[in-house]
Parts: structure tokens; sequence; C-alpha cells
DNA sequence: GGCATGTCGTTAGCATAACTCATTACCTGT
DNA sequence: ACAGGTAATGAGTTATGCTAACGACATGCC
């Protein structure tokens, strides 16, 4: 085992602004395969699939596809595809748009929020787990960061 | 448009625990795929391939496959499959292990060192552009942010 | 009213990137 | 020397995006 023992694979400290787009990204990238991995087994529903459905319930529980998919940041046939699959689980429904002919309104049934309900604190188990190892400063860090990146993917 | 004018996608700020994990998955989901779209339009390596040259170059230029794996948090086919596309670029190359037979040690090629260099600003504009955009407080916030990032998806 | 243009959702086809399972090659310890 | 473990790979599958094209509907202009 000669080849990079220590495996740093991240700099302990980013100090400068020039590696920060590097280090942000690869983390980014790292910790979205880790939690797509992380799933809870007994739900059959997968991460995006789990993040339409917290989507519709933290907006009241009906969106039209098109606004779905620009809050998940995909193009609307990936979020039709998204709700197909959730339609047949049965976790939403489908409905017209009450003025709109071509719009089509995407609707939490009881059981997807059931699920939502369910699932709010169990589906996040790992990374709560993760979280709660931390120290209450990595967590204030954290939580100051969220939003930011959260602008991040958001802006233009 | 009387569904969700506001459209807030994310908490304004995160004020307890119960959903940082929550928001932080959200975050993490959204600004990925805004990196996988954003990569600029001149490298044809995918941001995966460029994140494996990146640790590559980080790490002296030479690991095997299994610490290239556990390094991007994929199985070993998958990194398989990716220094396939890479070879087949030119942007690495296989080597025997010195020591061990089972082993491939795969290396940076002058072209990849090239590429990583020639690369490294160019790769991130986007998101050093946003970054630019951000307070200088919010930079910090992020700085301080990426290895803790990293250690979550790392751990255990 | 009627047509031109635009918007929304969907369908179809494709690309990427991950996984699991099985196989091959090699190492190591008894 | 052989048994069992480990590394890489091959094959097949699944998940998740995308673009292009299309149909249904809305809107604005005459």
């Amino acid at each position: 085992m000669s080849y990079a023992n220590d495996m740093p694979t991240v700099e302990k400290v980013v100090r400068t602004d020039a590696g920060l787009a590097a280090e942000l990204r690869l983390s980014v990238m790292r910790l979205r395969r880790r939690l797509a991995n992380e799933r809870h087994p007994d739900n059959e529903l997968s991460i995006n699939q789990m993040g339409v459905l917290g989507c519709l319930f933290r907006n009241g529980g009906a969106l039209t596809i098109g606004e779905l998919a620009a809050s998940e940041r995909v193009r609307p046939p990936s979020m039709t595809r998204t709700v197909n699959c959730l339609e047949s689980s049965g976790d939403v429904v489908r409905r017209p748009h009450e003025t709109d002919g071509r719009q089509v309104v995407v609707e939490l049934s009881d059981r997807g929020r059931e699920r939502v309900l369910a699932d709010r604190d169990r589906r996040d188990a790992w990374l709560n787990q993760k979280l709660r190892d931390l120290t209450a400063e990595e967590r204030a860090v954290l939580r100051k960061a969220a939003p930011i990146l959260q602008d991040l993917a958001q802006k233009d």
C-alpha cells in the first residue's frame, strides 16, 4: 500500500477562495451520492421522489408540473416522469387546473401526506445521526451554509 | 397562477436542528444538479471524470482503482468504467502495481495533468462567478462548511 | 369570430452514471 | 499446495437526467 496512505481527498482547511469552488463542488458531489445511497431501505421511493413529496408538502400540497420542475431544477419532462411514478405508487394525484386547461395540478394524496409525515424524521435518519455527531459549532456552520448553497443552486 | 406564487422551496432560515437534515439534503441535491449542468461546454469530460482527475492530482498523480472508488464514494466497477473513459481520452494511464499483481495503479498522464492545470480555474467558472457574488462572510461560511460536508460524506 | 403565436405537459429516444452479481486473477496464511 | 480473501473487471439493469417533437389549450391581434 504505497499509494496515498493518508488519502486526504480534501484539504483540511480551505484557506483561500482559489480552491473554494473546487472543494465545495467535491463536497457537494460526494455528499449527494452518499445521501442517495443512505435512504432508508424500507422506503421504496427514491431520494428524488421524496424530494418532490416534501416540496408539495411544504407548499400546501398542490403545485403544477412546471412549478415542481422549476423548484427541483429539472426539466418538465423529467418531472412528468417522476410524477408518473408517484402517481402509480398512489402518493399524488393529478387534477386539472381550475382556469388553465394546459396545466396539471399535482396534489398530495392522503397516502402521500402520510408518507411525508411518517418519513419526516426517519428519512433523514442517517444524516440526522451524523449531524448529532458534529459539534454544536459545526451544526451552526451548516445551518448558515444551507441557505447559501440553496441560493447558489437557484441563482440566475 | 394560483399555486405557490412565492415558491419558497427552502425555508429562509433553518432555525432548529429538526429541519437541518432536510434542508441540507435539498440544498446539496439541487446544487449538485446545477453544477452538473453548468460544466463548461468546451470541456468534453463530465463532472465526475474531472473529479477523478482532480483527485489524482491532489494525491500526487497515482492511485489504485479501489482507492479512487473509496475516495469518490462509488463502487469499484463504476470507477473502472470512469477510468476506462479517462484512459481512452488519454488523460490517465494504467500501470501494474509494483508489489500486488491484483491491483492497478491509475496515473495522470501529461495530458491529464495539463488538463487539470488548464482547467483549474475555468472548470469552476460558473461556481466561482457565483461565489464572487456572495459577501465575504458568506464565503467564509462556505469555507468552513466544505470540510464538514466532506466529513459527512466520508464518515463510517 | 378567427387565426397566429406562445405555453404546458407529454411522448419518444437517448446519454450518463450508478448499482448488483458473477468471474477472473492474484495474494496470503495454514 | 490449497483454501479463502481481495482487486479489478464484465455483463446486465436501473435511475435520472436531457432534447426534440407534438398535441392541447390560451392569448393577443386583426
